[in-house]
DNA sequence: CGCTATCTTGAGTAGCGTCAAGTCATGTGG
DNA sequence: CCACATGACTTGACGCTACTCAAGATAGCG
Protein backbone atom coordinates (compact mmCIF):
# COMPACT_ATOMS: atom_id res chain seq x y z
CA UNK A 1 0.00 0.00 0.00
CA UNK A 2 2.58 2.17 0.71
CA UNK A 3 4.49 2.18 -2.18
CA UNK A 4 1.70 1.26 -4.81
CA UNK A 5 -0.01 3.96 -6.79
CA UNK A 6 -2.77 2.32 -8.04
CA UNK A 7 -5.21 0.32 -6.22
CA UNK A 8 -7.43 -2.34 -7.99
CA UNK A 9 -6.20 -0.62 -11.23
CA UNK A 10 -6.89 3.23 -10.07
CA UNK A 11 -4.42 5.62 -10.38
CA UNK A 12 -4.43 6.92 -6.59
CA UNK A 13 -3.11 10.03 -7.90
CA UNK A 14 -5.49 10.80 -9.89
CA UNK A 15 -8.08 10.30 -7.68
CA UNK A 16 -6.74 12.97 -5.63
CA UNK A 17 -7.75 16.15 -6.63
CA UNK A 18 -5.27 18.73 -5.49
CA UNK A 19 -6.18 22.09 -3.29
CA UNK A 20 -4.92 23.88 -5.55
CA UNK A 21 -6.99 22.90 -8.36
CA UNK A 22 -9.92 22.90 -6.38
CA UNK A 23 -12.82 25.39 -7.00
CA UNK A 24 -13.98 24.93 -3.07
CA UNK A 25 -10.64 27.03 -1.83
CA UNK A 26 -12.69 29.84 -0.49
CA UNK A 27 -14.77 27.81 1.61
CA UNK A 28 -12.48 24.83 2.61
CA UNK A 29 -9.68 24.10 4.12
CA UNK A 30 -7.41 26.38 2.15
CA UNK A 31 -8.83 29.52 2.78
CA UNK A 32 -6.27 32.09 3.86
CA UNK A 33 -2.92 30.38 2.75
CA UNK A 34 -0.77 30.91 0.62
CA UNK A 35 -0.08 29.41 -2.31
CA UNK A 36 3.01 27.56 -1.50
CA UNK A 37 0.83 26.67 1.79
CA UNK A 38 -2.00 25.14 -0.39
CA UNK A 39 0.50 23.01 -1.95
CA UNK A 40 1.84 21.74 1.31
CA UNK A 41 -1.79 21.07 2.01
CA UNK A 42 -2.40 19.02 -1.08
CA UNK A 43 0.73 16.48 0.07
CA UNK A 44 -1.47 15.41 3.12
CA UNK A 45 -5.37 15.37 1.30
CA UNK A 46 -5.43 11.86 1.15
CA UNK A 47 -8.10 11.05 -1.52
CA UNK A 48 -11.40 11.30 -2.96
CA UNK A 49 -14.03 9.22 -1.81
CA UNK A 50 -17.37 8.72 -3.68
CA UNK A 51 -20.25 7.74 -1.37
CA UNK A 52 -23.79 7.29 -3.06
CA UNK A 53 -27.04 8.71 -2.11
CA UNK A 54 -28.12 6.70 1.33
CA UNK A 55 -24.85 5.03 1.79
CA UNK A 56 -22.94 6.01 4.74
CA UNK A 57 -19.42 8.11 5.05
CA UNK A 58 -19.03 7.12 8.52
CA UNK A 59 -20.99 5.31 11.14
CA UNK A 60 -21.04 6.36 15.18
CA UNK A 61 -18.75 4.33 17.32
CA UNK A 62 -16.05 3.79 14.62
CA UNK A 63 -12.72 4.50 14.76
CA UNK A 64 -11.65 8.51 13.69
CA UNK A 65 -8.83 9.43 11.20
CA UNK A 66 -9.29 11.82 9.04
CA UNK A 67 -11.85 14.49 8.77
CA UNK A 68 -13.82 14.74 5.59
CA UNK A 69 -14.77 17.84 3.24
CA UNK A 70 -17.71 17.47 1.07
CA UNK A 71 -16.39 18.32 -2.81
CA UNK A 72 -20.23 17.93 -4.03
CA UNK A 73 -23.61 16.42 -2.85
CA UNK A 74 -25.16 17.02 0.51
CA UNK A 75 -25.33 14.73 3.74
CA UNK A 76 -26.98 14.77 7.04
CA UNK A 77 -25.16 14.02 10.07
CA UNK A 78 -27.17 12.35 13.37
CA UNK A 79 -27.31 10.76 16.24
CA UNK A 80 -29.04 7.71 17.66
CA UNK A 81 -30.60 7.00 20.78
CA UNK A 82 -31.08 4.24 22.66
CA UNK A 83 -34.92 3.34 21.81
CA UNK A 84 -34.35 4.54 18.26
CA UNK A 85 -34.78 8.21 18.55
CA UNK A 86 -32.56 10.08 15.73
CA UNK A 87 -31.39 13.19 16.07
CA UNK A 88 -29.75 15.26 13.21
CA UNK A 89 -27.41 17.34 14.33
CA UNK A 90 -26.18 19.01 10.64
CA UNK A 91 -26.53 19.39 6.96
CA UNK A 92 -23.28 19.80 5.02
CA UNK A 93 -22.43 21.06 1.82
CA UNK A 94 -19.60 21.29 -0.41
CA UNK A 95 -16.81 23.39 1.45
CA UNK A 96 -17.63 21.95 4.48
CA UNK A 97 -15.81 20.04 6.82
CA UNK A 98 -17.49 16.90 8.54
CA UNK A 99 -15.62 14.76 11.85
CA UNK A 100 -14.68 17.40 14.17
CA UNK A 101 -16.40 16.02 17.03
CA UNK A 102 -14.67 12.72 16.82
CA UNK A 103 -11.36 14.60 17.81
CA UNK A 104 -12.64 14.23 21.60
CA UNK A 105 -12.39 10.76 21.86
CA UNK A 106 -11.11 8.95 18.66
CA UNK A 107 -14.06 7.65 17.86
CA UNK A 108 -16.90 9.17 15.89
CA UNK A 109 -20.12 10.10 17.91
CA UNK A 110 -22.27 10.78 14.78
CA UNK A 111 -23.08 9.00 11.92
CA UNK A 112 -22.67 10.61 7.96
CA UNK A 113 -24.98 9.40 5.51
CA UNK A 114 -25.29 10.98 1.98
CA UNK A 115 -28.50 12.45 0.77
CA UNK A 116 -27.29 12.64 -2.84
CA UNK A 117 -24.66 11.37 -4.63
CA UNK A 118 -21.42 12.76 -3.00
CA UNK A 119 -17.60 13.29 -3.25
CA UNK A 120 -15.23 13.54 -0.44
CA UNK A 121 -11.66 15.32 0.39
CA UNK A 122 -10.58 12.57 2.93
CA UNK A 123 -7.53 14.71 5.46
CA UNK A 124 -6.14 12.31 7.82
CA UNK A 125 -5.88 14.63 10.70
CA UNK A 126 -2.59 13.16 12.16
CA UNK A 127 -0.91 15.10 9.73
CA UNK A 128 -3.35 17.74 9.30
CA UNK A 129 -2.02 18.31 12.97
CA UNK A 130 1.60 17.77 11.58
CA UNK A 131 1.47 20.06 9.04
CA UNK A 132 -0.63 22.88 10.96
CA UNK A 133 2.23 22.86 13.60
CA UNK A 134 4.66 23.98 10.82
CA UNK A 135 1.71 26.51 9.24
CA UNK A 136 0.31 28.62 11.69
CA UNK A 137 -1.83 30.29 9.01
CA UNK A 138 -3.47 26.60 8.61
CA UNK A 139 -3.08 26.40 12.46
CA UNK A 140 -5.59 29.11 13.00
CA UNK A 141 -7.84 28.45 10.11
CA UNK A 142 -8.07 25.01 11.69
CA UNK A 143 -9.01 26.36 15.31
CA UNK A 144 -11.31 28.68 13.78
CA UNK A 145 -13.29 25.58 11.80
CA UNK A 146 -13.91 24.13 15.29
CA UNK A 147 -14.80 27.38 16.63
CA UNK A 148 -17.20 28.38 14.19
CA UNK A 149 -18.56 24.71 14.48
CA UNK A 150 -19.14 25.31 18.30
CA UNK A 151 -20.94 28.77 17.30
CA UNK A 152 -22.92 26.99 15.31
CA UNK A 153 -24.05 24.01 17.28
CA UNK A 154 -24.65 27.02 19.90
CA UNK A 155 -27.14 28.64 17.49
CA UNK A 156 -28.91 25.61 17.35
CA UNK A 157 -29.27 25.10 20.83
CA UNK A 158 -31.03 28.57 20.72
CA UNK A 159 -32.79 27.27 18.17
CA UNK A 160 -34.24 24.76 20.07
CA UNK A 161 -34.26 25.80 22.93
CA UNK A 162 -36.28 29.19 22.76
CA UNK A 163 -37.86 29.67 19.38
CA UNK A 164 -41.01 28.62 18.00
CA UNK A 165 -41.97 26.07 15.11
CA UNK A 166 -42.70 28.45 12.62
CA UNK A 167 -39.42 31.02 13.65
CA UNK A 168 -37.45 27.55 13.86
CA UNK A 169 -38.74 26.71 9.94
CA UNK A 170 -38.15 30.15 8.50
CA UNK A 171 -34.27 30.46 10.52
CA UNK A 172 -34.08 26.78 8.60
CA UNK A 173 -34.83 28.16 5.22
CA UNK A 174 -33.10 31.81 5.57
CA UNK A 175 -29.88 29.41 6.61
CA UNK A 176 -29.72 26.68 3.80
CA UNK A 177 -30.85 30.35 1.20
CA UNK A 178 -27.59 31.89 2.66
CA UNK A 179 -25.76 28.86 2.34
CA UNK A 180 -26.61 28.81 -1.34
CA UNK A 181 -25.84 31.87 -2.25
CA UNK A 182 -22.10 31.55 -0.92
CA UNK A 183 -21.74 28.89 -3.13
CA UNK A 184 -22.82 30.45 -6.12
CA UNK A 185 -26.18 29.29 -6.55
CA UNK A 186 -29.85 31.19 -6.19
CA UNK A 187 -31.18 31.86 -3.03
CA UNK A 188 -34.42 31.80 -3.93
CA UNK A 189 -34.82 28.77 -5.18
CA UNK A 190 -33.52 25.42 -4.23
CA UNK A 191 -34.38 22.07 -3.64
CA UNK A 192 -34.23 20.49 -0.53
CA UNK A 193 -32.42 17.16 -0.28
CA UNK A 194 -33.39 16.09 2.90
CA UNK A 195 -37.05 14.95 3.74
CA UNK A 196 -39.52 16.65 6.05
CA UNK A 197 -38.92 13.92 8.48
CA UNK A 198 -35.17 15.35 8.04
CA UNK A 199 -35.77 18.48 8.83
CA UNK A 200 -38.04 18.00 11.87
CA UNK A 201 -35.80 15.95 13.66
CA UNK A 202 -33.22 18.57 12.88
CA UNK A 203 -35.14 21.54 14.14
CA UNK A 204 -37.32 19.33 17.42
CA UNK A 205 -40.44 19.38 15.82
CA UNK A 206 -42.61 16.03 14.17
CA UNK A 207 -43.21 15.78 10.07
CA UNK A 208 -46.53 16.50 9.98
CA UNK A 209 -45.40 20.01 11.66
CA UNK A 210 -43.14 20.68 9.20
CA UNK A 211 -45.32 20.23 6.64
CA UNK A 212 -48.23 22.45 7.87
CA UNK A 213 -45.84 25.48 8.42
CA UNK A 214 -44.93 24.74 4.83
CA UNK A 215 -47.90 25.11 3.89
CA UNK A 216 -48.76 27.95 5.52
CA UNK A 217 -45.70 29.90 4.50
CA UNK A 218 -47.08 28.97 1.36
CA UNK A 219 -50.81 30.73 1.74
CA UNK A 220 -48.58 33.74 3.69
CA UNK A 221 -46.87 33.83 0.02
CA UNK A 222 -43.98 33.50 2.17
CA UNK A 223 -42.57 30.61 -0.46
CA UNK A 224 -43.63 28.09 -2.83
CA UNK A 225 -43.28 24.25 -2.02
CA UNK A 226 -43.47 21.43 -4.36
CA UNK A 227 -42.54 18.10 -2.79
CA UNK A 228 -38.36 19.15 -2.43
CA UNK A 229 -38.52 22.00 -4.83
CA UNK A 230 -38.67 25.68 -2.49
CA UNK A 231 -38.94 29.18 -3.98
CA UNK A 232 -38.48 31.78 -1.66
CA UNK A 233 -40.84 34.76 -2.13
CA UNK A 234 -40.29 36.89 0.22
CA UNK A 235 -36.93 36.77 2.24
CA UNK A 236 -37.82 40.35 3.81
CA UNK A 237 -41.19 38.30 5.42
CA UNK A 238 -39.04 35.45 6.42
CA UNK A 239 -36.25 37.68 7.78
CA UNK A 240 -39.32 39.29 9.97
CA UNK A 241 -40.35 36.45 11.71
CA UNK A 242 -37.20 35.32 12.36
CA UNK A 243 -35.39 38.94 13.53
CA UNK A 244 -36.90 38.67 17.01
CA UNK A 245 -35.31 35.95 17.96
CA UNK A 246 -31.77 37.41 16.50
CA UNK A 247 -29.14 37.79 18.16
CA UNK A 248 -28.08 41.05 19.14
CA UNK B 1 3.39 47.50 32.07
CA UNK B 2 5.41 45.30 29.86
CA UNK B 3 8.30 45.74 32.16
CA UNK B 4 6.50 46.09 35.48
CA UNK B 5 6.27 42.97 37.84
CA UNK B 6 3.59 44.43 39.76
CA UNK B 7 0.06 47.02 39.44
CA UNK B 8 -1.18 49.53 41.83
CA UNK B 9 1.41 47.68 44.29
CA UNK B 10 0.09 43.85 44.26
CA UNK B 11 2.88 41.31 43.02
CA UNK B 12 2.06 39.64 39.18
CA UNK B 13 3.63 37.09 39.88
CA UNK B 14 2.36 36.22 43.11
CA UNK B 15 -1.02 36.32 41.87
CA UNK B 16 0.06 33.80 38.70
CA UNK B 17 -0.68 30.22 39.85
CA UNK B 18 1.56 28.08 38.42
CA UNK B 19 -0.51 25.61 36.41
CA UNK B 20 2.32 23.01 37.75
CA UNK B 21 1.13 23.93 41.40
CA UNK B 22 -2.59 23.86 40.51
CA UNK B 23 -4.87 20.98 41.72
CA UNK B 24 -6.84 21.07 38.56
CA UNK B 25 -3.92 19.47 36.77
CA UNK B 26 -6.36 16.20 35.74
CA UNK B 27 -9.03 18.51 34.62
CA UNK B 28 -7.75 21.30 32.89
CA UNK B 29 -5.16 22.48 29.95
CA UNK B 30 -2.23 20.59 31.34
CA UNK B 31 -3.66 16.98 31.14
CA UNK B 32 -1.10 14.68 29.58
CA UNK B 33 1.59 17.09 29.57
CA UNK B 34 5.12 16.12 31.03
CA UNK B 35 6.43 18.03 34.28
CA UNK B 36 8.69 20.04 31.79
CA UNK B 37 6.32 21.12 29.57
CA UNK B 38 3.15 22.00 31.93
CA UNK B 39 6.52 24.50 33.62
CA UNK B 40 6.35 26.21 29.85
CA UNK B 41 2.51 25.87 29.89
CA UNK B 42 2.94 28.04 33.02
CA UNK B 43 4.52 30.67 31.59
CA UNK B 44 2.09 31.81 29.32
CA UNK B 45 -1.07 31.42 31.91
CA UNK B 46 -1.59 35.17 32.29
CA UNK B 47 -2.67 36.02 35.73
CA UNK B 48 -5.63 34.92 37.85
CA UNK B 49 -8.51 37.39 37.98
CA UNK B 50 -11.69 37.22 40.91
CA UNK B 51 -15.11 37.62 39.56
CA UNK B 52 -17.46 38.62 42.40
CA UNK B 53 -20.74 36.42 41.80
CA UNK B 54 -23.12 38.35 39.22
CA UNK B 55 -20.47 40.24 37.53
CA UNK B 56 -19.49 39.40 33.87
CA UNK B 57 -16.09 37.68 33.04
CA UNK B 58 -16.81 38.93 29.50
CA UNK B 59 -19.47 39.81 27.24
CA UNK B 60 -21.05 39.14 24.11
CA UNK B 61 -19.71 41.36 21.49
CA UNK B 62 -16.41 42.14 22.99
CA UNK B 63 -13.02 41.44 21.75
CA UNK B 64 -11.25 37.84 22.38
CA UNK B 65 -7.58 37.46 23.02
CA UNK B 66 -7.97 34.92 25.74
CA UNK B 67 -9.48 31.62 27.47
CA UNK B 68 -10.40 31.16 30.84
CA UNK B 69 -9.71 28.11 33.28
CA UNK B 70 -12.57 28.39 36.13
CA UNK B 71 -10.20 28.10 38.74
CA UNK B 72 -12.77 28.19 41.26
CA UNK B 73 -16.65 28.98 41.58
CA UNK B 74 -19.41 28.40 38.61
CA UNK B 75 -20.21 30.26 35.93
CA UNK B 76 -22.78 30.56 33.42
CA UNK B 77 -22.63 31.62 29.27
CA UNK B 78 -25.56 32.39 27.55
CA UNK B 79 -26.86 34.06 24.31
CA UNK B 80 -29.10 36.96 24.63
CA UNK B 81 -31.32 37.56 21.55
CA UNK B 82 -33.37 40.44 20.16
CA UNK B 83 -35.95 40.41 21.64
CA UNK B 84 -34.51 39.99 25.29
CA UNK B 85 -34.83 35.82 25.54
CA UNK B 86 -31.74 34.52 26.81
CA UNK B 87 -30.58 30.96 26.00
CA UNK B 88 -28.19 29.60 28.65
CA UNK B 89 -25.63 28.12 26.27
CA UNK B 90 -23.83 25.93 29.43
CA UNK B 91 -22.62 26.02 33.25
CA UNK B 92 -19.18 26.19 33.97
CA UNK B 93 -17.30 24.56 36.95
CA UNK B 94 -13.80 24.39 38.22
CA UNK B 95 -10.88 22.85 35.92
CA UNK B 96 -13.43 23.94 32.44
CA UNK B 97 -12.38 25.89 29.85
CA UNK B 98 -14.44 29.20 28.71
CA UNK B 99 -14.02 31.30 25.33
CA UNK B 100 -13.47 28.43 22.88
CA UNK B 101 -16.37 29.56 20.69
CA UNK B 102 -15.10 32.95 20.12
CA UNK B 103 -12.16 31.75 18.34
CA UNK B 104 -13.86 32.20 15.10
CA UNK B 105 -14.67 35.99 14.79
CA UNK B 106 -12.05 37.16 17.15
CA UNK B 107 -14.98 38.46 19.46
CA UNK B 108 -16.91 36.74 22.48
CA UNK B 109 -20.36 35.58 20.81
CA UNK B 110 -21.62 35.11 24.28
CA UNK B 111 -21.34 36.36 27.34
CA UNK B 112 -20.29 34.62 31.08
CA UNK B 113 -21.18 35.52 34.16
CA UNK B 114 -19.99 34.43 37.79
CA UNK B 115 -23.21 32.49 39.51
CA UNK B 116 -20.78 32.89 42.76
CA UNK B 117 -17.31 34.57 43.59
CA UNK B 118 -15.03 32.72 41.51
CA UNK B 119 -11.65 32.74 40.06
CA UNK B 120 -10.15 31.99 36.33
CA UNK B 121 -6.86 31.59 34.96
CA UNK B 122 -6.43 34.01 31.80
CA UNK B 123 -4.62 32.27 28.66
CA UNK B 124 -3.75 34.28 26.16
CA UNK B 125 -5.09 32.51 23.15
CA UNK B 126 -2.52 33.74 20.50
CA UNK B 127 0.15 32.31 23.08
CA UNK B 128 -1.33 28.96 23.56
CA UNK B 129 -1.06 28.41 19.61
CA UNK B 130 2.28 29.60 19.29
CA UNK B 131 3.05 26.87 22.14
CA UNK B 132 1.26 24.56 20.56
CA UNK B 133 3.25 24.61 17.83
CA UNK B 134 6.01 23.10 20.15
CA UNK B 135 4.34 21.01 22.01
CA UNK B 136 2.59 18.16 20.56
CA UNK B 137 0.72 17.28 23.14
CA UNK B 138 -0.68 20.16 23.99
CA UNK B 139 -1.49 20.79 20.09
CA UNK B 140 -3.57 17.92 20.56
CA UNK B 141 -5.16 18.40 24.08
CA UNK B 142 -6.24 21.44 22.52
CA UNK B 143 -8.13 19.85 19.64
CA UNK B 144 -9.30 17.49 21.68
CA UNK B 145 -10.83 20.38 24.00
CA UNK B 146 -12.59 21.77 21.00
CA UNK B 147 -13.76 18.75 20.25
CA UNK B 148 -15.17 17.81 23.16
CA UNK B 149 -17.13 21.04 23.57
CA UNK B 150 -18.93 20.26 20.15
CA UNK B 151 -19.79 17.01 21.29
CA UNK B 152 -21.07 18.44 24.63
CA UNK B 153 -23.02 20.92 22.16
CA UNK B 154 -25.03 18.15 20.17
CA UNK B 155 -25.76 16.02 23.19
CA UNK B 156 -27.92 19.52 23.81
CA UNK B 157 -29.16 19.13 20.64
CA UNK B 158 -30.79 15.50 21.19
CA UNK B 159 -31.38 16.86 24.83
CA UNK B 160 -33.40 19.78 23.31
CA UNK B 161 -34.74 18.34 20.12
CA UNK B 162 -35.80 14.91 21.27
CA UNK B 163 -36.24 14.50 25.28
CA UNK B 164 -39.78 14.94 27.25
CA UNK B 165 -39.36 17.41 29.84
CA UNK B 166 -38.78 15.27 32.82
CA UNK B 167 -36.11 13.18 30.52
CA UNK B 168 -33.94 16.39 30.23
CA UNK B 169 -34.31 17.39 33.79
CA UNK B 170 -33.37 13.88 34.97
CA UNK B 171 -30.14 14.30 32.21
CA UNK B 172 -29.33 17.65 33.80
CA UNK B 173 -29.09 16.42 37.49
CA UNK B 174 -27.41 13.41 36.31
CA UNK B 175 -24.71 15.18 34.28
CA UNK B 176 -24.54 17.74 37.56
CA UNK B 177 -23.55 14.41 39.49
CA UNK B 178 -21.37 13.20 37.53
CA UNK B 179 -18.97 16.82 37.06
CA UNK B 180 -19.28 17.18 41.20
CA UNK B 181 -18.03 13.68 41.74
CA UNK B 182 -15.34 14.27 39.07
CA UNK B 183 -14.10 16.98 40.86
CA UNK B 184 -14.44 14.97 44.51
CA UNK B 185 -17.32 16.63 45.93
CA UNK B 186 -20.39 14.40 46.53
CA UNK B 187 -22.61 13.17 43.32
CA UNK B 188 -25.58 12.48 45.70
CA UNK B 189 -25.92 15.96 47.71
CA UNK B 190 -25.24 19.08 46.50
CA UNK B 191 -25.81 23.10 46.01
CA UNK B 192 -27.54 24.02 42.49
CA UNK B 193 -25.53 28.13 41.81
CA UNK B 194 -28.45 28.60 39.03
CA UNK B 195 -31.71 29.68 39.83
CA UNK B 196 -35.04 27.62 38.24
CA UNK B 197 -35.23 30.24 35.06
CA UNK B 198 -31.27 29.57 34.24
CA UNK B 199 -31.84 25.62 34.48
CA UNK B 200 -35.11 26.47 32.54
CA UNK B 201 -33.44 28.36 30.05
CA UNK B 202 -30.52 25.93 29.15
CA UNK B 203 -32.96 23.22 29.14
CA UNK B 204 -35.56 24.93 26.59
CA UNK B 205 -38.16 24.78 29.56
CA UNK B 206 -40.16 27.04 31.42
CA UNK B 207 -39.07 27.87 34.99
CA UNK B 208 -42.69 26.58 36.48
CA UNK B 209 -41.79 23.24 34.69
CA UNK B 210 -38.96 23.10 36.04
CA UNK B 211 -40.49 23.73 39.64
CA UNK B 212 -43.32 21.20 39.08
CA UNK B 213 -40.94 18.14 37.86
CA UNK B 214 -38.49 18.82 40.71
CA UNK B 215 -41.38 18.25 42.67
CA UNK B 216 -42.49 15.66 41.30
CA UNK B 217 -39.14 13.79 41.49
CA UNK B 218 -39.59 14.33 45.26
CA UNK B 219 -42.84 13.11 45.42
CA UNK B 220 -41.43 9.73 43.37
CA UNK B 221 -38.56 9.59 45.74
CA UNK B 222 -35.74 10.16 43.05
CA UNK B 223 -34.77 13.29 45.00
CA UNK B 224 -34.81 15.96 47.69
CA UNK B 225 -35.34 19.57 47.18
CA UNK B 226 -34.68 22.14 49.27
CA UNK B 227 -34.69 25.22 47.70
CA UNK B 228 -31.29 24.99 46.10
CA UNK B 229 -29.68 21.83 47.61
CA UNK B 230 -30.59 18.62 46.08
CA UNK B 231 -29.75 15.14 47.53
CA UNK B 232 -30.21 12.27 45.45
CA UNK B 233 -31.82 9.80 46.79
CA UNK B 234 -32.07 6.94 43.27
CA UNK B 235 -29.48 7.63 40.92
CA UNK B 236 -30.62 4.80 39.33
CA UNK B 237 -34.32 5.71 39.02
CA UNK B 238 -33.02 8.62 37.81
CA UNK B 239 -30.89 6.73 34.95
CA UNK B 240 -33.75 4.74 34.20
CA UNK B 241 -35.70 7.93 32.71
CA UNK B 242 -32.75 8.88 30.61
CA UNK B 243 -32.08 5.23 29.80
CA UNK B 244 -33.95 4.91 26.80
CA UNK B 245 -32.46 8.95 24.99
CA UNK B 246 -28.81 7.89 25.78
CA UNK B 247 -26.45 7.38 22.82
CA UNK B 248 -26.16 3.79 21.43
C1' DC C 1 -47.33 0.07 -14.04
C1' DG C 2 -47.63 -0.96 -9.42
C1' DC C 3 -45.23 -0.70 -5.01
C1' DT C 4 -43.40 2.01 -1.45
C1' DA C 5 -41.79 6.05 0.66
C1' DT C 6 -43.05 10.58 1.32
C1' DC C 7 -46.12 14.14 1.96
C1' DT C 8 -50.54 16.59 3.13
C1' DT C 9 -54.44 17.45 5.81
C1' DG C 10 -57.86 16.74 9.45
C1' DA C 11 -59.54 15.72 14.18
C1' DG C 12 -58.60 15.08 18.77
C1' DT C 13 -55.35 15.44 22.67
C1' DA C 14 -51.44 15.92 25.85
C1' DG C 15 -47.77 18.39 27.47
C1' DC C 16 -45.97 22.34 28.48
C1' DG C 17 -46.66 27.46 28.66
C1' DT C 18 -49.16 31.41 30.61
C1' DC C 19 -51.16 33.87 34.17
C1' DA C 20 -51.96 34.53 38.86
C1' DA C 21 -51.73 34.12 43.82
C1' DG C 22 -49.34 33.04 47.67
C1' DT C 23 -45.08 31.33 50.33
C1' DC C 24 -40.43 31.44 51.40
C1' DA C 25 -35.54 32.93 51.50
C1' DT C 26 -32.20 36.59 51.40
C1' DG C 27 -30.34 40.72 52.39
C1' DT C 28 -30.56 45.66 53.63
C1' DG C 29 -31.27 49.68 56.33
C1' DG C 30 -33.06 51.56 60.45
C1' DC D 1 -31.58 42.57 65.71
C1' DC D 2 -35.79 43.20 63.55
C1' DA D 3 -38.89 45.03 59.80
C1' DC D 4 -39.45 45.20 55.44
C1' DA D 5 -38.47 44.89 50.54
C1' DT D 6 -37.16 42.09 46.90
C1' DG D 7 -36.24 38.21 44.27
C1' DA D 8 -36.95 33.23 44.00
C1' DC D 9 -39.87 29.46 44.30
C1' DT D 10 -44.27 26.66 44.44
C1' DT D 11 -48.76 25.49 43.12
C1' DG D 12 -53.22 25.84 40.75
C1' DA D 13 -56.29 26.82 36.79
C1' DC D 14 -56.57 27.38 32.15
C1' DG D 15 -55.05 27.68 27.21
C1' DC D 16 -52.47 26.91 23.18
C1' DT D 17 -48.93 24.85 20.54
C1' DA D 18 -47.30 21.04 18.68
C1' DC D 19 -47.95 15.87 18.94
C1' DT D 20 -50.61 11.65 17.81
C1' DC D 21 -53.34 8.99 15.04
C1' DA D 22 -55.46 8.32 10.76
C1' DA D 23 -56.74 8.59 5.94
C1' DG D 24 -55.82 9.85 1.48
C1' DA D 25 -52.79 11.97 -2.22
C1' DT D 26 -48.53 12.18 -4.68
C1' DA D 27 -43.97 11.17 -6.24
C1' DG D 28 -40.17 8.25 -7.04
C1' DC D 29 -38.34 3.91 -8.33
C1' DG D 30 -37.74 -0.62 -9.99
Amino acid sequence: MATSPSVKGINITALRIACSACNLQELCLPIGLTREEVERLDAVVYRRRRVKRGEHLYRAGEGFDSLFAVRSGFFKTYLLSEDGREQVTGFHMMGEVMGLDAISSDRHPCSAVALEDSETCEVPFSELETLSREMPSLQRHLHKMMSREIVRDQGIMLLLGSMKAEERLAAFLVNLSQRFQARGYSPCAFNLRMTREEIGSYLGLKLETVSRIFSKFQEERLIRVNNKAIQILDPDGLNAIIGPCMLR
